[in-house]
DNA sequence: CGACTGGTTGAGTGGTCTCAAGTCCTGTGG
DNA sequence: CCACAGGACTTGAGACCACTCAACCAGTCG
C-alpha cells in the first residue's frame, strides 16, 4: 500500500481502479497458476481482487520487499529484473497476460527476490494475503492444484536451464523470439524491448544480438 | 513393482530391504522438501516407507514412466539424466542424500522427465502414493509447506539459470565443484564421475574440463 | 601382444566479447 | 525551420575463449 502510494506520487500518475475485468471471463488465466478453478472459486476470486491499471514504467514491486497479496497479469508486458550491487540491472524474464507475478516468494515466505516493472501499460489484478488464505480454506484442492502448476514449472525451467546452457547467443535469442512470436510465422512483432534489454535476457552483449537479427534480416528470416 | 522386479533380475543383484533407517534421526532429511514435518508425521512416515539399497550403476527410475511413489535419498550419489533420440545421455544434474527423486513428476502427475541411476551404492526410503497420501489427508499442512519448499526450489533453480547463463566454462565449472565441495578447502574429495560426465553436467566438452582443471592443479588451487 | 576405453595435450577454427567509431532518430532550443 | 545534443542502434577490428579434430598416453581385458 505504501508502496504504490509513494509511486503514484512519485510518477504523478492516476492509478486507476477498475472492475470490468471478471474472472470468468479472463482468457488468458488459462496458462497461469489459477487454471484448475472451479467456477465458485473463481466468483470468489473475483469478488476479492482489486484490478488496477499500471501505465508504462511503473515499477509493481521492489526486490527485496515483503510480498502481501498476488498480482495476476491481465494484459501488457512486465519485465522482471534484479539489480546487482554496482547498480546494474539484469533482466531476468518477461511476464505476460496470465502469468502471476510475485507467487514463489509469496508463498515461500520470503522477500521478493526480483523487482517488476511495466514495460507497456499493464492491466493486473491484485488479490491480498487474506483473500488467498481464506481461497484456500473454503477449497484446499487450490493448494494441491498450485503445487501441481509449480511442480510443471519447475520442470520447465529446468528444461529450459538443460536445453539453453552452453548454447550460443544465437540460439538463445531464437529461443527467446519463440517465446514471444507462437503464433504465425508471419506475423509482425513490434517489441517494446530495447537491443540491451534482449541481451540482458539472454545473458549476452547487445552488439552480438544486433550482429543475429542483422544476419537473420540479410537471410530474409525476419 | 515391475519396475523394479526387471532390474533385480537384469542385474543379478540382491534388492535389500532394510528397516534400520529412522526417519526422525534421518539427518540429511534436513535439507529436502520434507524439512518440516511435525514428529507425528514423521513417526507416520517412518512406518509407511521402505528402505531399499540399489548398487552402483542401477537405473532407479526411468525417464517416460509413471511415478508411483517417493524416493527420500539417504546416502549415496544419483545422477538425473535425459536420453535424446540419438541415443546420448546428458546429465541434468545429481542428487545427494536428504534430496528427494521424481517429486516434480509424482505432484504434477506427468511421467518422469528424466532418469536416475545410482552413481555409487545407494540407500533410499520409498513411500507409496497411497502413502503420501494419506499423510496429506492426516495433516494438511504438509501440503502447504511442500508448495513452500517447491517455490524456494523454483526460485533457486532461476537465480542457478540466471547466475550460469553466459557464463564461461571455468565458471560454470567451478560453481559445480563448490556444490559439491561445500566443507573445508583442503579436504581432498573423490568424485565418482568421469570427465566426460562432468562435462555433460555443466554443458561443455571433456576436453574443455580437462584444461581448466589442468589449469588450477598447476595454480595450486586443487 | 592388440584392441579398447578414458584421460590428456596440441593446433586450428569459429564464435563472442571488448573497445571504438560511425549512423540514425528524437527532442530541444535558437 | 534548422542546428545541435543525446541516446539507441549499428558496424568494424582485435583478442580471447571454447569447440573440433587429431594424436598420444595409461590402464584393462581378451
Amino acid at each position: 500500500m505504501v508502496c504504490r502510494k509513494r509511486i503514484c506520487m512519485l510518477y504523478g500518475v492516476d492509478m486507476r481502479t477498475i472492475t470490468t475485468i471478471d474472472c470468468k471471463n479472463c482468457h488468458p488465466r488459462h496458462h497461469g497458476i489459477f487454471c484448475e478453478l472451479s467456477t465458485d472459486e473463481l466468483s470468489y476470486l473475483n469478488q476479492h481482487k482489486v484490478t488496477k491499471i499500471y501505465p508504462k514504467q511503473v515499477v509493481i514491486f521492489h526486490e527485496g520487499e515483503k510480498p502481501r497479496g498476488l498480482y495476476c497479469l491481465f494484459s501488457g508486458l512486465v519485465k522482471i529484473y534484479k539489480t546487482s550491487s554496482d547498480g546494474k540491472d539484469q533482466i531476468v524474464r518477461l511476464a505476460q497476460g496470465g502469468d502471476v507475478l510475485g507467487y514463489r516468494s509469496f508463498f515461500s515466505g520470503e522477500m521478493y527476490a526480483a523487482s517488476a516493472q511495466a514495460i507497456e501499460e499493464v492491466t493486473v489484478c491484485y488479490i491480498d494475503q487474506e483473500g488467498i488464505n481464506k481461497l484456500i480454506e473454503r477449497s484446499p484442492s487450490v493448494l494441491f492444484n498450485l503445487l501441481k502448476k509449480v511442480c510443471v514449472e519447475l520442470r520447465e525451467a529446468e528444461e529450459k536451464f538443460q536445453s539453453l546452457m552452453g548454447k550460443s547467443v544465437e540460439e538463445r535469442l531464437a529461443y527467446f523470439m519463440t517465446m514471444f512470436v507462437p503464433k504465425d510465422k508471419k506475423q509482425e512483432v513490434h517489441l517494446p524491448l530495447s537491443r540491451e534489454e534482449i541481451a540482458s535476457l539472454i545473458g549476452a552483449r547487445p552488439e552480438t544480438v544486433i550482429r543475429a537479427l542483422s544476419d537473420w534480416k540479410d537471410q530474409g528470416i525476419i
